[in-house]
DNA sequence: ACCTATTTATAATC
DNA sequence: TGATTATAAATAGGT
């Protein structure tokens, strides 16, 4: 694609085309990420060299999971599976997809509480103007849950700490009694907050 | 590539996605079969688009064959029977577990929607955490619909504006041709847009 | 769907 | 290999 156009046949030149080969493969992968990320698509590539070596991306998942994507997508004599796994992964599988539906409901919208039409994913402009206001004061609230339980948790850790720095001075206190000394260097600090947090980090 | 920089994050407005996604498609197809012929390489590509919708290139046999050549080249932990069925069925029912609880907090999070004021105090961090993050994707896929609903009502809005413009001027022309003078107002003024909302309004 | 002004990719060359 | 550069291709934004 530049300093001159380029047949589209095999290169011959065995150099020039191991070259071309790795700037267009860098190329391609690159287009393929570009694509994943503009549209929101899954994609899998994989390139044999002519010496078979492998290269491959998956945008999303694995390369395995989009493999059996496709798979599932296009039944064409695919018998890899054998007995082993009828019953229990089978099962198991059912359960799965039942379980991710059930997530993807609760994802999607809530929909038996906040769809009026209890079916198909259609909501109006105005449902979900209002779905989208609740979910804003509902996830402030979580992230005010959130810092309330941080913020109890520290003042913990401070009372405790408080204990320990009494108990530290009465041991002191009571071995400074028993050798009638005190020449000796304090077993704690009397560093009364050595967790300092600035308050202001519970807004945000 | 062209009239402008496009950054490289999911593109909002669904038209424009659309659009760009046909066109980098073919586009990447394109660059594949042209290595493949090039440097003799063997690729397969699949894309699954946003709407699950499946796009495939295999440039020599089948993709078929193409798979099953990735396969041998990577046993992908996966050599069939009696340990993988353990492992299967182990991971299986580590998954079940996860998502079990992952339910467990969608639901426990829902139920204490309303209790905010009160307490909800029988959410540990980390739920809270996981039901944030929820609520962040949830909020997330509320906002695209939106700008779905409203992008589909301005492509309305337009198209008809334009119906009612050319009858207008069907109109307007037919009274000339009658009266054989044109002295009077134009009953329709030739604002072409009144309404015009800048597109980038549908990125946020 | 088609058109171009630009941006990207890359063939040739060092 | 890696950088550079002139040029071919791809494509974003319009129509």
């Amino acid at each position: 694609m530049a300093r001159g156009k380029v047949q589209m046949k095999r290169i011959e030149n065995p150099v020039h085309r191991q070259v071309t080969f790795c700037k267009r493969r860098a190329g391609l992968l690159k287009k393929a990420k570009e694509l994943s990320v503009l549209c929101d698509a899954e994609i899998g590539v994989f390139i044999f060299s002519s010496q078979g070596k492998l290269f491959e991306l998956a945008t999303k998942g694995s390369m395995q999971g989009l493999i059996e994507r496709y798979m599932k997508m296009k039944p064409t004599r695919a018998p890899q599976t054998e007995q082993t796994m009828e019953t229990q992964t089978l099962d198991a599988k059912k359960e799965i997809n039942l379980m991710k539906q059930e997530i993807e409901i609760l994802q999607k919208g809530l929909r038996y509480r906040y769809m009026f039409d209890g079916g198909a994913g259609t909501m109006t402009l105005d449902e979900l103007q209002v779905l989208e206001k609740h979910l804003e004061t509902w996830i402030y609230h979580v992230r005010s849950a959130k810092m309330d339980i941080l913020f109890q948790e520290i003042q913990l850790l401070r009372n405790s700490e408080g204990i320990l720095a009494a108990a530290n001075k009465y041991l002191q206190d009571k071995v400074e009694v028993n050798t009638g000394a005190n020449d000796f260097m304090p077993i704690a600090t009397d560093n009364t907050y050595p967790l300092t947090i600035p308050n202001d980090i519970y807004e945000f």
